[in-house]
DNA sequence: CCATAACTTAAGATTAGTTTAAGGTAGATA
DNA sequence: TATCTACCTTAAACTAATCTTAAGTTATGG
């Protein structure tokens, strides 16, 4: 299975399509014409299709048409005619979404994405904080040091996770606590010392001597390695 | 249950677009700003929501963010900020489509479709989902473990499916339940729980230890024997 | 070297999750 | 229609994980 064919027939553009699309993770394959393309689909599975609409030979429209005699897969066109009707028949015939041409690279990466969420069900976007040797899959609520997973419980995990995204500030601990613990709890501010020192057990080499979480004196902590 | 939720604070705006869609054949209601459609789907199922930006009080990417806590629906942003950010931002939030603002009502009224459409009018393809010695043929509605059928009821096999798609992601026990027993179901959150142990006596090796569905405490579970 | 701040540990309280079983409901069967 | 059966929900008792607190210890800065 293949996660995305894509039909068109400028042989530049498509490749710059099918490059960024390898860069945000998925497998692409490339067609020059309908035919060409709706034979790859008779041999394969794939979960996206982005199509352009002007195509030597049988057009997009017509494509369209044939796949969905038979297939139910997400569709994107893209096309350089920006008017209302054309946009209106691609959705008609059985498109999901229509994208104009020229189009910013950005976009139809998101557009790409939020459609197979929206097919494949995956709710969560794949996310992942990375430093200092510590990664965090914020889409599993996991996380690694140095490739192993470090067992954490939720607010270890929750207080990881904002300290990673704030690395390198100085970060009071009232600004901490309330971020993590959230403004209306009725616990002790105390407590964040005791999920820091749990935390520096996990995530450092050697917990006495903290290089990941740094203690501001008289002020809270820090993020980061320091250089 | 109502087919489209419309937040929208400009009322002629709101109106029309209302009107529209109801000429399309849905039935709408209107919200004015962000706390009044957030009552709203607290009270009552919405099958879409097209929901502005640019709001009074919390704005849209706030509110979207709140939706996507407990709800995996169908949502449409728009606004009147053209540039690609804002576009990336409500996607990565979890938006389905973004329109921009002025639009054309034909456009606006194919995207509902179109993803409507993808939403609730999906054939639902045959596909073989294997993960961890699991494996579910959603064709033939059975699962096998290590080659032997599972048997197993109508809701245990829906959650494992569910679990199965989304395998790796820690997923809240509100989104589970909302996708697996619908939302505008009677029952209670604590039925999950029961289930959850049903299935992990069917699918796991020690069920005392389970494996393939994980707790993930405070917040839900997650499928996947962390490779 | 003192006063204050931060760290660590462990125990108990609290909250969350699991499991069992009983009762209800709807559809199937006779 | 009556009865049966499988499935689903709920409640309650049980188990386990996490959170807070407090107290003793160690570190820091003036």
């Amino acid at each position: 299975m293949t996660d995305i064919l894509i039909i068109e027939d400028n042989e530049d553009l498509g490749q710059l399509l099918a490059d960024l699309m390898r860069r945000e993770g998925f497998s692409v394959s490339l067609a020059k014409s309908a035919e060409e393309g709706l034979e790859l689909l008779g041999q394969e599975v794939f979960r996206l299709l982005l199509l352009d609409v002007m195509l030597p030979g049988r057009d997009g429209f017509e494509a369209l048409s044939e796949i969905r005699r038979s297939r139910d897969m997400p569709v994107i066109m893209m096309s350089a005619m920006t008017d209302d009707d054309s946009k209106i028949k691609g959705m008609e015939i059985g498109a999901d979404d229509y994208i104009d041409k020229p189009f910013s690279f950005p976009v139809i990466a998101s557009k790409v994405k939020a459609l197979m969420r929206r097919t494949y069900e995956r709710v969560t976007e794949k996310e992942l904080l990375t430093a200092c040797g510590i990664t965090v899959d914020t889409g599993a609520r996991r996380a690694y040091k140095d490739g192993k997973e470090i067992g954490m419980n939720g607010k270890e995990y929750d207080l990881l996770v904002y300290l990673m995204r704030h690395k390198g500030q100085a970060l009071s601990k009232e600004v901490i606590f309330n971020a993590v613990w959230g403004e209306d709890c009725c616990s002790e501010l105390a407590s964040l010392s005791v999920y820091i020192s749990w935390l520096r057990d996990k995530i450092e080499d050697d917990p006495k001597k903290p290089r990941l979480i740094q203690t501001v004196y008289r002020v809270g902590y820090r993020f980061g390695d320091g250089q």
